[in-house]
DNA sequence: AGACTAAGCGGACTATACCCCGTTTAGCAA
DNA sequence: TTGCTAAACGGGGTATAGTCCGCTTAGTCT
């Protein structure tokens, strides 16, 4: 029998050192962020702490914000996870406006937990690439079984994965992380309230 | 008679040759953004097309979103003016309702026309600094003339803030400017939609 | 006008993200 | 085991933001 004439493109998996490096990186990322502070953390610093050059660092997560893209990961999933099967009003099987309701304050209290990480995870590009796009696809389906008649449902979702995503670094900005535990409170029951009257 | 305990504090007025240099920085930024774009404009490019030190830049402007920020000034004053004192409904005069849809629908409008330097001149602080100040406040004000039992205020207002000066860099990233006026007129549409259930 | 001083200026210096490319090695096949 | 190749690695190199500090000068006071 003939080879296949496609290959079968073998993704060939990550090697060993490489995964190696990758959970030992991220190890050691995480132990620097403790000690001095998601803003103290350097290429450099990292390399050096993990005994490994700075090349590879690079070659793993690509840019700095990718570092802390890669630590959210786990976290992230997690989250997509119940959005996407977990319980209702949170996962299916609740109506639209209930798990609209329901994202919000879930979404602000992830971000809460991880307020500096995220921040820092968005300061290369001005936006904030994979992060939040979740969340304007999310609103984008759930706004299919809402009655919104003449309005691009497009731009409601992005809209609202604004106003999702961003307070909590505006407001960090203004404030300090100790008010946050109190933000964090009341932009949730803002986001319900207001997204109760506006499909309600 | 003796001379005042506190000598009136002039603000001793900036000096001629700095005025001179302020302005002819910006004059030549302004060129170097339309030439080659404004994520492409750096510090050391700057001082040199203006015949100046690095170190005079950066006591002009601080730091580089600083420049942006200086460039948007103008307009972004002008724009405050036509909101604080102009015809209603952007302007005093009309229902707060009104003059929160109008406000949203100015602004986009206003962010769209100034994407680029918008982009840069939030770029080193993850928030926004002054910028969006101006429409928290705004709306905060507004707010009190609107029936909201029980929610925060100030949280609506960063909610609202966040929805307004954020979606369309948000969109940025995922489309390109050539489709910017499409969304601009579907967000701007989307944003006084919500309004008025919202508050209405 | 002349002197005094605060403000402005310039450019060398530092810190740090990110690139390049020659060298090493894991994983596979004969 | 041995050889082969694609992937990973290392660390010196580059670009650029931002700092420092000694020199110069505008504006003011007498």
């Amino acid at each position: 029998m003939s080879p296949p004439v496609i290959p079968l493109e073998r993704p060939r998996r990550e090697r060993a050192d490489a995964v190696r490096n990758r959970l030992h990186l991220l190890r050691v990322a995480r132990r620097l962020i403790a000690e001095e502070g998601a803003d103290r953390l350097t290429m450099d610093g990292l390399a050096a702490a993990a005994d490994l050059g700075k090349g590879t660092v690079f070659r793993r997560f690509g840019t700095r914000a990718g570092i802390f893209r890669a630590l959210l990961e786990d976290s992230e999933q997690e989250f997509q996870r119940a959005v996407l099967e977990g319980p209702p009003p949170l996962g299916p099987g609740a109506p639209p406006v209930e798990r609209l309701a329901a994202f919000g304050r879930a979404r602000v209290e992830h971000l809460a937990a991880n307020i500096e990480v995220v921040g820092q995870s968005r300061v290369d590009g001005h936006g904030e690439g994979p992060l939040g796009s979740f969340s304007v696809l999310h609103f984008r389906v759930l706004l299919e079984g809402v009655d919104l008649p003449g309005i691009s449902l497009d731009a409601v979702a992005v809209l609202l994965a604004a106003a999702v995503e961003t307070p909590l670094l505006l407001t960090l900005d203004r404030h300090d992380v100790e008010s946050l535990p109190g933000s964090v409170e009341d932009l949730a029951a803002a986001w319900e309230a207001l997204v109760r009257r506006m499909v309600g």
